[in-house]
DNA sequence: TGTAATCCCTACTAAATTGATAGGATTAAT
DNA sequence: ATTAATCCTATCAATTTAGTAGGGATTACA
């Protein structure tokens, strides 16, 4: 399941993105708009900022802005930032792999096999969409 | 993530193709080889019966077996079965379909949008492994 | 017929995660 | 100064996950 995090968080984005002028967004307008908790977005944004996909400007007037034009803001880098690893288990992440405590041979595991496929299949998406794309009406 | 559950059956289910014969294979012979928590795995079986997927027999040399040759087991029944919904929304699930609270209108949600096509991508994995691909050494 | 092996079922529990909320500190514009 | 914003930490309730416990029902076979 996508975590409400990320779903907030992508909508965010996009609420963002529609709105392209140079003045930042306030969490108050996004969050009144897609109807999302506001301090609960507050947090995601924030993450958002720290991973470097959004700025933020403080004090009266302030408020997030993206970093990048839309459509060089990767879903690949969003969904990480958000919902963590794109593989089912961490035996098959690109950028956080760790060993399975059971299987003795990862080569041998039918379910490695098996999400190392969804893995790929699913990065192709994401690695193909931008949020350019999710925003286009 | 991929749930334990999940993981589990899946190496349960190949376990049990891999053994091939028409003898009921039983819980303690699969949780000893696969490292499976013994209890816990007797749920998981009796899920996947349940589901049709198994069947079952009871008493001394009972256990279970599979219900159709491995190369008719498809990863989309399992899957389902094991670990729910493929979609990682529920406004964009074949099988469990469920409107959004927030969403006004599904179809200019970008997030809906991103997420018909990892559901895709993801079905199409799903629907073309049978635990026969699966249980291949 | 008795006993051991096996699946079947329900209930419980500890730990982790999720989806928030609360309260204030900091910063900047006017 | 005042106001409007982001920033930060702590807390919390509900849910889910992963597993345990205990026994019931069924069957093979000695």
């Amino acid at each position: 399941m996508l975590s409400k995090k990320t779903k907030y968080g992508l909508k965010a984005l996009t609420f963002i993105a529609r709105t392209g002028d140079d003045v930042p967004v306030q969490v108050s307008a996004i969050a009144k708009s897609e109807q999302i908790p506001q301090k609960f977005l507050e947090g995601i944004l924030l993450t958002l900022r720290k991973a470097g996909i959004l700025g933020s400007k403080k004090g009266k007037h302030g408020g997030y802005y993206l970093r990048s034009t839309p459509s060089d803001i990767k879903m690949t880098d969003v969904m990480r930032v958000l919902e963590g690893p794109i593989a089912m288990v961490p035996c098959v992440s690109l950028n956080y792999y760790e060993k399975c405590d059971d299987c003795p041979d990862e080569h041998a595991c039918s379910v490695h096999k098996l999400m190392i496929e969804v893995r790929d299949s699913t990065l192709k998406v994401f690695r193909n969409k931008t949020l350019g794309d999710l925003s286009q009406v």
